[in-house]
DNA sequence: ATCCAGGATCTCC
DNA sequence: GGAGATCATGGA
């Protein structure tokens, strides 16, 4: 990988193992726009940033080499090596293979905690266009106009202080009283997600089980989609299934069950076997009824 | 119209 | 400690 700053854009040649279209659109964040075939914009870190690939070529744009260095590398994970990590999970195991070779692409990004958080509390019993809609909806309310129509997420402060009322205008339904809880803890109850980078995944899983409404696969998507415990291993629908047909005969499995052969199996990597399988689950609708 | 969605909680046994 | 109903909302 190499990269340099030109004209208050980044440009970027030989990136191994990332596709924009594939990492973006694979179920781990929301707030980014499709504007063209390999050319997206995100809104992260108060900003809006377009991301534009020509096979291992990447622009990056508006952005400076201090912002590159100082967020966005870190954002998707460009330090990483991937090839390694697909080559470790996927020994041995044909299934693995075949959701690699689906979308080798897949980076898993190092999103802001409190959006992350947020993000998936929304997230359950809800579909994926949904979610995108709600955390708009919160970003255009109660977040800050960046440029154009780009608002960035709202901080805990401007959230917390919202009344249930005004966040079901958003469409946030029963989840506004997880989202007020959360906000509250982080407010007045000394809850700092920044910390928890710190903690061992368990200890970090377990402040997050405090907040009312969050349970262990929002927990989980947290830890790994933020936090960078990539033993995290979330287990939804999708997950539930892909493992049950392809690991456990086709039979019904409990939650408990799987965490436990993933680890096994996967151990400090399961986070990034998920993320895979999962992609692979929903597009070819595994298991679907 | 009925079912379901990157679930969590509450109730009941 | 596990099964079942319930929760808002809108798209299929």
């Amino acid at each position: 990988m190499f990269y340099k700053e030109q004209d208050n854009k980044i440009i970027m040649k030989d990136v191994k193992s990332f596709d924009i279209a594939q990492t973006l659109e694979c179920g781990q964040c929301f707030r980014f726009y499709k504007i063209d075939t390999n050319l997206y914009t995100i809104v992260a870190n108060k900003k809006v940033l377009y991301v534009k690939q020509e096979n291992t070529a990447l622009t990056l744009y508006p952005c400076n080499i201090n912002e590159f260095e100082s967020f966005w590398i870190r954002y998707f994970d460009f330090e990483r090596d991937y090839c390694e990590i697909k080559k470790i999970i996927s020994e041995g195991d044909k299934i693995l293979q075949e959701a690699i070779n689906f979308a080798p692409g897949i980076r898993i990004l190092n999103q802001e905690p409190f959006e992350c958080l947020i993000s998936f509390i929304i997230s359950q019993n809800n579909r994926i266009t949904m979610i995108k809609k709600i955390i708009e909806n919160l970003s255009r309310t109660f977040g800050e106009k960046i440029e154009d129509e780009y608002h960035s997420f709202p901080s805990p402060e401007k959230l917390n202080a919202a009344t249930i009322d005004e966040m079901m205008v958003c469409k946030t339904g029963f989840r506004a009283k997880y989202i007020k809880d959360a906000c509250f803890k982080i407010t007045n109850q000394n809850l700092i997600l920044d910390n928890l980078f710190q903690l061992e995944e368990s200890a970090a899983r377990e402040e997050l089980l405090t907040i009312h409404g969050v349970g262990q696969k929002v927990a989980d998507c947290v830890l790994l989609f933020s936090l960078q415990k990539h033993g995290a291993f979330p287990t939804d629908v999708w997950i539930k299934r892909v493992m049950e047909e392809f690991y456990f005969q086709g039979k019904p499995t409990s939650v408990k069950k799987i965490h436990e052969f993933a680890l096994n199996k996967w151990g400090n990597y399961s986070g990034f076997a998920q993320q895979y399988l999962f992609n692979y689950a929903k597009e070819k609708e595994i298991g679907k009824k």
